[in-house]
RNA sequence: GCCGCGUUGGUCAAGGGGUUAAGACGCCUCCCUUUCACGGAGGAAUCACGGGUUCGAAUCCCGUACGUGGUACCA
C-alpha cells in the first residue's frame, strides 16, 4: 500500500530563480502529475539574515508563467500549512527537544569565537577535517562536558545556545536515491549539525526533515549539492519519524556553465551574454537588474522543454515536448547522473521550434505588446495574424518579430540602396513605371495575379526576372529579407505597394 | 586535505557484453531561393587513461586522472 504521492519545492526567497531552481519545479511536477499527486511550494526562510523583499512574490510568478501552479502553497493554501517555514517555527523547538531528551542531539554553548579557535587548532594540528564532531565535541562547550546543573544554569540565564544532532561514529548510513541508486556513507565523517540555532530558527536540515514529515512527502527531489548533508537528513528521519515514513530521495545532477567549469551562475550568464533567471529580477537593495528568459523572448512552452531535456530524455529521438506530453512521458530513472552544461544556442533553437510549431495566436499578444513598443501601430489582429505567419518561421527569440515584419506594418525606414543602384538604369526604370501604371489596373489582388502582371511585362522589356524581384524586394522591405515579394505586395495592399515603388524609383 | 557524486564528438545525448557507436545543437559543403530564413542532401568530430574479467568490453570489476559538490548558527 504506497501512500498518495505528494512532492515539494523549496525554495529560500533570496532573489532570482535560476535555470537550476525552475527545472527542479518541472521534475517535481512531473513526477506529481504523472502519479495523480500533489505538488507542494514551501517556502523555507529560516534565515533571516538572507531575506529579500518581494523575491517571494517574484518565484509564484516565474512558476505561473512556467504553467507550473502548485496544489499547496503560502499562495494557493493547502491542508498542511503554514507554507512557509518562518511562521512554523515553534513546531522545530519541539522536536529538537526531543533528540535531545532522547539522547539523540545536545545543547552548544559555543561562541562563534570558540568555533574559530576549534577549527584553528585543528587546522595547525593537521587535522584532515574542521568539523564539529565526535572527534572534538568532548572537549567543547556542551550539555555533553558540562555538567547538568550548569547547563540549567546557562540556559535559565539566557545564554545564546545551538542545539546539535550527536551523531555516532563506526556507523554506516545507506539509502536508495532514485536517480543514483545506493549511497552510503561512513558516520565517522559525519559532522554534528547544527539543529537549531541561537535565534530559535532551525536550519535546513531540522526545517526539511520535519516539514517533509508535517507535509506528507511521499518523494523528495533537491539538487545534488545536497547529497553530502543527506546522512544527517537520513539520521534525523531515524530518530524522529522512522525510515519507513521517509520520503524517497532523487538527487539531481546540477546545471553547469558552458565554458570552463562549475555551476551555472547568474555571474556566467551575465558574462557569455543570455540569461539563467526565468523572469527579470531586480535587486530591491542593489538595484541591480537582470534579465530572465521571459522579457528576452522566450516562450515558456520551450523554457520548460529545454530545461526538461537537459539532464533527461525519453530514450527516442523526441526533443520537443510539451508539457503534457513531459507528464506522460518523464522518468525519474531516465535522470542523468552528470551534470550538464547550459547550451544557449540549443536553447535558442527550442523556442525557435516552438515558435513554428504554435498556433500565432497563442503568442500573438506579446509579439503585439514588442511591436507597438518599437512605435508600430496594430489595428487588426487578424492582419498580424497573417503577417505572424508568414515571418515565424524566421524568428528564433519574440523580438524577431520586429525585424522581420516591421515593414508590414509601415514604411521601409531605409532602402538597402547598395544592393540596388549597380543595377539600376533607365530599363529599370522604365519597368518599375509600368508595373505602377498595370497594377493600380489590377482588380484582383493577389499575389499569383501581381506575379503574373510582373513576368509578363519583364518579358516584354526583356529583363531578367531576378533582378527585378530583388529589386522589387528592396522597395516593399527596404532590405533583402523576409518571405516571396509577391507574397508581401498582396499583403501589404495595393496602395502601399503602389505608394512604395513610386518612392522608391524617385530614390534610385 | 577529507568525504560524496560523476565522466560517450565542442555541447546535449542514445546505447548497459558482439552496433558501420543513434539523434539533436553548433560548424562546414551542396540543393532550393537571384533575398533572409525554413526545408532537403552530405561532411568533419566521440566511448578520459591504465589494468583486469571475457572468445569478445563504450558497456562488468579495480586503480588513476580529471571534473563537480560538500566540508557554515546559508539554503
Amino acid at each position: 500500500m504506497s501512500k498518495k504521492v505528494r512532492v515539494r519545492f523549496a525554495p529560500s526567497p533570496t532573489g532570482g530563480l535560476h535555470l537550476g531552481g525552475i527545472r527542479t519545479v518541472l521534475y517535481n511536477y512531473l513526477f506529481a502529475k504523472q502519479h495523480g499527486g500533489d505538488f507542494i511550494v514551501r517556502i523555507e526562510d529560516t534565515d533571516q539574515t538572507r531575506f529579500v523583499d518581494g523575491a517571494e512574490q517574484y518565484i509564484f510568478n516565474c512558476l505561473n508563467w512556467c504553467g507550473l501552479v502548485p496544489d499547496e502553497s503560502v499562495q494557493q493554501g493547502g491542508a498542511y500549512g503554514p507554507y512557509r517555514q518562518s511562521e512554523r517555527k515553534q513546531r522545530y523547538r519541539v522536536y529538537a527537544e526531543k533528540l535531545v531528551a532522547d539522547g539523540h542531539a545536545y545543547y552548544a554553548f559555543d561562541s562563534s569565537a570558540e568555533l574559530d579557535k576549534m577549527r584553528d587548532d585543528l587546522k595547525t594540528k593537521g587535522s584532515h577535517t574542521l568539523q564539529y564532531d565526535h572527534h572534538v565535541r568532548m572537549d567543547m562547550k556542551n550539555s555533553l562536558t558540562l555538567a547538568e546543573d550548569e547547563v540549567r544554569a546557562l540556559l535559565s540565564d539566557g545564554t545564546p545556545y545551538v542545539i546539535r544532532i550527536k551523531v555516532n561514529p563506526g556507523n554506516q548510513v545507506m539509502f536508495d536515491d532514485m536517480i543514483r541508486g545506493s549511497i552510503s556513507f561512513d558516520t565517522n565523517n559525519v559532522d554534528d549539525k547544527v539543529l537549531l540555532k541561537a535565534d530559535g530558527m532551525p536550519t535546513y536540515h531540522l526545517a526539511v526533515v520535519v516539514d517533509d514529515y508535517e507535509m506528507q512527502i511521499s518523494h523528495a527531489f533537491r539538487g545534488e549539492e545536497w547529497l553530502p548533508s543527506a546522512p544527517v537528513h537520513i539520521l534525523l528521519w531515524q530518530h524522529l519519524f522512522g525510515l519507513a515514513a521517509m520520503p524517497q530521495w532523487a538527487h539531481l545532477p546540477l546545471i553547469l556553465k558552458p565554458d570552463g567549469n562549475g555551476k551555472l551562475s547568474k555571474r556566467d550568464g551575465d558574462r557569455l551574454g543570455f540569461p539563467v533567471y526565468a523572469m527579470d529580477w531586480r535587486d530591491p537593495s542593489t538595484k541591480e537588474a537582470t534579465k530572465g528568459f521571459k522579457e528576452i523572448g522566450f516562450l515558456p512552452e520551450a523554457f520548460i522543454n529545454l530545461l526538461a531535456v537537459l539532464g533527461w530524455n525519453d530514450g527516442t529521438e523526441q526533443e520537443v515536448f510539451s508539457l503534457q506530453e513531459l507528464v506522460e512521458k518523464f522518468s525519474i530513472a531516465k535522470v542523468h547522473k552528470g551534470g550538464a552544461k547550459f547550451d544557449f544556442e540549443k536553447a535558442k533553437w527550442f523556442n525557435h521550434e516552438w515558435i513554428k510549431r504554435s498556433e500565432v495566436s497563442s503568442y500573438s499578444t506579446l509579439v503585439k505588446s514588442i511591436l507597438e513598443q518599437k512605435g508600430l501601430d496594430i489595428q487588426d489582429d487578424n492582419y498580424l495574424h497573417a503577417v505572424m505567419e508568414l515571418v515565424k518561421d524566421r524568428c528564433t527569440l519574440l523580438d524577431d518579430f520586429y525585424t522581420q515584419s516591421h515593414y508590414f506594418f509601415a514604411d521601409p525606414l531605409s532602402l538597402d540602396e547598395a544592393a540596388v543602384k549597380p543595377k539600376w538604369d533607365e530599363q529599370k526604370n522604365a519597368f518599375f513605371n509600368q508595373l505602377s501604371n498595370r497594377l493600380s489596373d489590377l482588380s484582383n489582388w493577389s499575389n499569383v495575379e501581381i506575379e503574373s502582371v510582373f513576368k509578363e511585362l519583364a518579358a516584354e522589356l526583356k529583363i531578367k526576372m531576378g533582378e527585378l524581384q530583388m529589386i522589387f524586394r528592396v522597395m516593399l522591405v527596404g532590405s533583402k529579407i523576409g518571405p516571396g515579394v509577391f507574397i508581401i505586395a498582396e499583403t501589404i495592399g495595393k496602395g502601399s505597394t503602389l505608394q512604395r515603388i513610386k518612392s522608391a524609383v524617385a530614390v534610385f
